[in-house]
DNA sequence: AACGCGGGGAG
DNA sequence: CTCCCAGCGTT
């Protein structure tokens, strides 16, 4: 297959095109690079655009980052959302601080063995600050390629698929810009639901020639969360450590954390389960400690 | 393979 | 209200 049209239109597309981001530039620094890949796990672009920048002045290198407590993470980590993924990126910087001398490793393997970093954020980090060429899928470029191809996206078969598709159908002298442009393709056009193909800049996709040929809607996921007072318990543990971020610097009595959280006076169930289900949770995050003796819970130091 | 893990924005 | 998001680690 000839792929040049392809990946001209993209490649203009993208320069003409093309979102700014405070993280994206011609010869980007690796470390702003794992730092955005880190943020962007599961979080919208547009979002951490806002809290990029502010961070950065906090943290401007990966030995200072290597350096912050578990607290001050969490505190910087506000409006990110999974607390613990800050708490892992201190330990990746630290980890890459002892292990690879304060340089962030520029092969597949030593990026893997880094804690929070998967195959998506070690491929983006070769392609994006590297410019390795390596092929880069996330949930973008995944339901792009599934789309263009016209493959079920709830068939298992279609996950290796993908994984083929990437690797051929790329530029490669440029997986760097190739990537990045699906993504921004991906977020702007051909989104998860109500697509704008007549908007989309891929000359070609069986997708758009004949939607209802194709299952394109993702499994409903039908699992139950553990839920208290008819609120997820993750959504209560958000608030717990809400609540500890805007004065961490005195231990709470788990009664007025509860109070807060619950706004109005827990009774014993609410205790038990709080003691029970949130604690210890938040405790295993290593994102609290709890003093029994005193009944004090805070951030983690 | 399935689940836990946040939080905010869009529709 | 439901669905979605530049995933990863654990079981």
């Amino acid at each position: 297959m000839d792929y040049t049209f392809l990946h001209s239109t993209i490649l203009q597309w993208f320069d003409n095109n093309q979102k700014e981001y405070p993280w994206r530039s011609e010869d980007p620094d690796p470390y702003h690079v794992l730092l955005s890949e880190y943020m962007l796990q599961q979080t919208q672009a547009s979002r951490i655009a806002l809290k990029f920048p502010e961070f950065l002045i906090s943290f401007p290198t990966i030995e200072t980052l290597s350096k912050a407590t578990n607290a001050q993470m969490i505190i910087a980590w506000q409006g990110m959302g999974y607390n613990n993924r800050a708490i892992r990126l201190r330990d990746c910087a630290k980890h890459i601080m002892d292990t690879f001398n304060g340089n962030i490793p520029s092969n597949y393997s030593d990026l893997l063995s880094l804690p929070g970093i998967g195959t998506y954020t070690a491929s983006a980090i070769l392609s994006f600050a590297f410019k390795h060429n390596i092929s880069v899928i996330d949930i973008n470029i995944y339901r792009i390629y599934s789309r263009v191809f016209g493959l079920d996206i709830q068939d298992a078969k279609t996950k290796n698929e993908v994984r083929t598709i990437a690797e051929y159908i790329y530029p490669k002298d440029n997986s760097s810009s190739w990537h990045q442009a699906l993504m921004d393709i991906g977020s702007s056009f051909c989104k998860a639901q109500n697509p704008k193909c007549t908007l989309c800049p891929i000359p070609d996709c069986l997708y758009r020639n004949n939607p209802s040929l194709y299952n394109m809607k993702p499994a409903k996921s039908k699992k139950i969360e553990a839920s208290f007072r008819n609120k997820p318990n993750r959504i209560w543990r958000g608030k717990t450590i809400e609540f500890l971020r805007n004065d961490h610097q005195l231990g709470h009595d788990l009664h007025d954390v509860l109070h807060s959280i619950l706004q109005q006076n827990p009774n014993e169930i609410d205790i038990e389960w709080f003691k029970e289900s949130i604690i210890p949770s938040l405790i295993k995050d290593q994102l609290i400690e709890y003093n029994a003796e005193n009944n004090h819970v805070s951030l983690k130091g």
